[in-house]
DNA sequence: AGCACGCCGACT
DNA sequence: GTCGGCGTGCTC
């Protein structure tokens, strides 16, 4: 808008005023002055002082309201030299801001994460051959000026490593005038993907599903695929080709992953298909590579991105199809600052831009799979595997009829089979998704408990550390010799296993054994990436690990898959515990098998009949879904309703509870709530108190947003312990 | 979200 | 007497 103002000398002057998004929880977007001079437009990357600092900001769309005091209004600083944010992407953002009760500046912050991306990256200094020759020439010289008479400009260390020499040879060419200093633009992040570099021959049904998903793909508007496969059946080379389609048809291309950290053999498999590998996103690139690749994509010299959930929000120049893979894994939910689930949000942005969304995984979530029911999705089935990767032979150890010697937690029966598969030289993975040592501690005298200081839950020893942690806020000390409640000395005992435990328990089965503990804990990513190419080599023998070695890594001689405790997950409360179990478990399973050797895949469980076992090993997962749909469709819960969950600070169980049936009374169009024990709170918010989290469900949007910005608005103070932050699931939004 | 201001405990 | 904990409040 236009305000009227007065100068110095009594003119009326214009003073142009525009809504600029700040990264800070307001409400709606700040004013600020544009200076004379200066030319902005909605999605212009600006930097504006904010109190006492300058933060970056966001022309925003419409007029200013005028409702701030004219005195108090600040000029933009600055216009970064970048292209603005598109139109569909602020309308992206708007949706997800008004989607996730979150204030919009800081879902716009998400799409500005790259700390000094926005001005243009500065050209590199190049050399460039001249006329001109060296007085004394040398063989190494020599070598140097015939590797740069290619007519191109080579960077100083590039033309010495290519030429063989020290850089001080080529400096010495430069003194000497043979080589000229020019600019270049920097170079690309990545190569371009070709299209056509390795197409493959795809038969029977998976050529039969990239025709189908080709032509979703080809119509170069809106829809959903769903391709539903099993492990090996295909899936990715069938979503290549619709990467390939759009590659052609000029249009950027981003392929979400969970935990991209760990995925470099999908990497791989890329840069096989395509010629060159994607550009990466993800939380722990470099900031310097961080920063050109936003660039290059907001440029669209990137034209595939590989990235976790945030690359969602990466300001594509011409974004035209986002894949989805493993669109199950709760990876994809972030739950702190901003709550959103990243594969739902990526269906609302092919929506806003008009472009295909592809969805993949071989255990959907319910959420899709009855999206796909209803014919909101494009249902997409790849039932066989193919070549020579036969599906594992599945069964259920039950752990009443077998159980494990005492003070074990594996059955003779699963020993027996680890000992057989190894005596082949073969490998064998024991999975149990539980860190450490075991995940409680007690005194044998006096009963006590260890427990977390700051946030109740048990502490975990973790015995290679000596340690005793809390897996929720952080806290750990050493493990102490004697117990501090009666200062009795050696008499602590170790309640059930956790990884390290069922090492020791491996170790002393089989004392030959080259035995290796994969677990978050022990080690970052790279010695990780590390790790899982020495036993894919066959380096190990015995492999005992957490969830992480469920995502995307083949090991071809893994032909037994132990799950230690199939049991463990299935009653915490969460209404997508049995989900959870069935897809993890699915996963790890799937880990075995992919090679031509015959393999197995045992579950150790107490309940062989629970719907998750059958599904499991029956490879039949039709009644399990239809068993969960109906269930979820009888509680309101997504996809037939909505489920937000409200974080509730108290400092005991009990006051939880009191507070949480306090809600009820105050939220009468709410079909439920659940309370959950501290370990379902995020990570995030626990500073040091009892906290529980609250899922509470409704059948009506509208009736779960009022409910929860009431929640926001009634906040901390009025409510005494309650705070709350939410975590809204989406349903339907089509 | 940052960052400043402001009011009570252990230290040079 | 000061340094520093984090509670409260503000930013166009």
């Amino acid at each position: 808008m236009t305000l009227d103002s007065t100068d110095l000398f009594g003119a009326v002057i214009d003073r142009r005023v525009v809504p600029v998004l700040v990264p800070m929880p307001a409400a709606k977007a700040y004013s600020y002055v544009v200076p004379d001079g200066m030319a902005v437009e909605p999605g212009s990357i600006v930097q504006v002082p904010l109190g006492p600092r300058l933060v970056v900001g966001v022309v925003w769309d419409g007029a200013d309201d005028g409702m701030v005091d004219p005195r108090k209004l600040k000029q933009i600083e600055k216009v970064f030299d970048c292209p603005p944010l598109t139109g569909d992407m602020r309308a992206f953002l708007d949706w997800v801001a008004a989607y996730t009760v979150t204030p919009p500046g800081l879902v716009a912050r998400m799409a500005l994460r790259a700390p000094a991306a926005f001005d243009p990256e500065p050209m590199v200094e190049a050399l460039r051959l001249t006329d001109m020759r060296p007085e004394r020439m040398t063989s190494a010289r020599e070598r140097v000026i015939a590797a740069a008479s290619d007519g191109f400009s080579w960077t100083r260390s590039g033309l010495a490593h290519a030429a063989g020499v020290s850089s001080s040879v080529v400096d010495g060419l430069t003194a000497q005038g043979v080589f000229e200093t020019v600019f270049m633009p920097p170079p690309p992040v990545v190569a371009l993907p070709d299209p056509d570099f390795a197409a493959p021959r795809l038969e029977g049904a998976q050529k039969d599903a990239a025709a189908d998903l080709l032509a979703a793909v080809e119509e170069r508007r809106f829809s959903v695929s769903l391709i539903d496969g099993i492990t090996g059946s295909g899936k990715t080379e069938v979503y290549f080709e619709a990467i390939a389609a759009t590659l052609r048809a000029g249009k950027q291309v981003l392929i979400l992953l969970p935990e991209i950290a760990l995925t470099a053999s999908f990497l791989e498999r890329f840069q096989d298909r395509f010629g060159s590998k994607p550009a990466e996103w993800h939380s722990d690139l470099a900031p310097r590579t961080r920063e050109k690749v936003w660039r290059q994509v907001t440029t669209g010299q990137v034209r595939v991105v590989a990235g976790a959930r945030s690359a969602l929000f990466l300001p594509f120049e011409d974004l035209g199809l986002i894949i989805v893979d493993e669109e199950h894994d709760p990876a994809y939910k972030q739950e702190d600052r901003v709550f959103y689930n990243a594969r739902d949000m990526a269906v609302v942005r092919g929506r806003i831009s008009n472009f295909p969304v592809v969805l993949v995984s071989a255990t959907p979530s319910v959420e899709s799979r009855v999206n796909g029911e209803m014919g909101r999705y494009r249902p997409i089935h790849l039932p066989t595997r193919f070549g020579d990767a036969a599906l594992p032979h599945l069964g259920v150890v039950d752990m009443r009829r077998h159980p494990p010697e005492r003070g074990g937690f594996l059955s003779p029966v699963l020993l027996d089979q680890v000992g057989k598969a190894i005596g082949r030289g073969e490998q064998a993975l024991l999975f149990l998704n539980r860190r450490g040592y075991a995940p409680l501690t007690l005194c044998r005298v006096c009963g006590h408990r260890f427990q977390c200081p700051d946030c109740s839950s048990w502490l975990v020893e973790h015995r290679f550390r000596g340690q005793i942690q809390c897996h929720h806020c952080g806290y750990s000390e050493r493990t102490p010799e004697a117990c501090p409640e009666c200062g009795t000395l050696d008499h602590l005992v170790a309640c059930g296993p956790g990884v390290e435990r069922i090492a020791e328990e491996v170790e002393r089965h089989f004392p030959e054994a080259r035995t290796i503990v994969l677990s978050s804990d022990l080690m970052g990513v790279k010695r990780l990436r590390l790790e899982l190419e020495a036993i894919a080599r066959g380096e190990a023998d015995i492999v005992i690990g957490t969830q992480l070695v469920a995502k995307g890594h083949n090991f071809p001689m893994m032909t037994l898959v132990g799950i230690v405790d199939a049991d463990l997950g299935l009653a915490n409360g969460d209404p997508r515990a049995a989900e959870r179990t069935f897809q993890l478990l699915s996963q790890v399973t799937g880990r075995a098998g992919r090679t031509g050797l015959k393999s197995l895949g045992l579950l150790q469980t107490y309940q062989p009949q629970h719907p998750v076992m059958q599904a499991i090993v029956s490879g039949d997962s039709d009644a399990f879904y239809e068993r969960e749909i109906n269930e979820r469709e009888r509680a309101a819960l997504p996809p037939f309703g909505r489920l937000a969950s409200i974080i509730v600070s108290a400092d005991s169980r009990n006051d939880a509870e009191g507070h949480a049936r306090g809600l009820r009374m105050a939220a009468p169009r709410v079909d439920g709530i659940a309370i959950l024990g501290p370990a379902e709170a995020p990570l995030a918010l626990i500073r040091g108190r009892h906290r529980f989290r609250l899922l509470v469900h409704g059948r009506r949007n509208s009736d779960m947003q009022a409910f929860v910005k009431a929640m926001i608005a009634g906040g901390p103070k009025e409510r005494g312990s309650i705070s709350v932050q939410l975590d809204i699931d989406p349903q339907s939004f089509l």
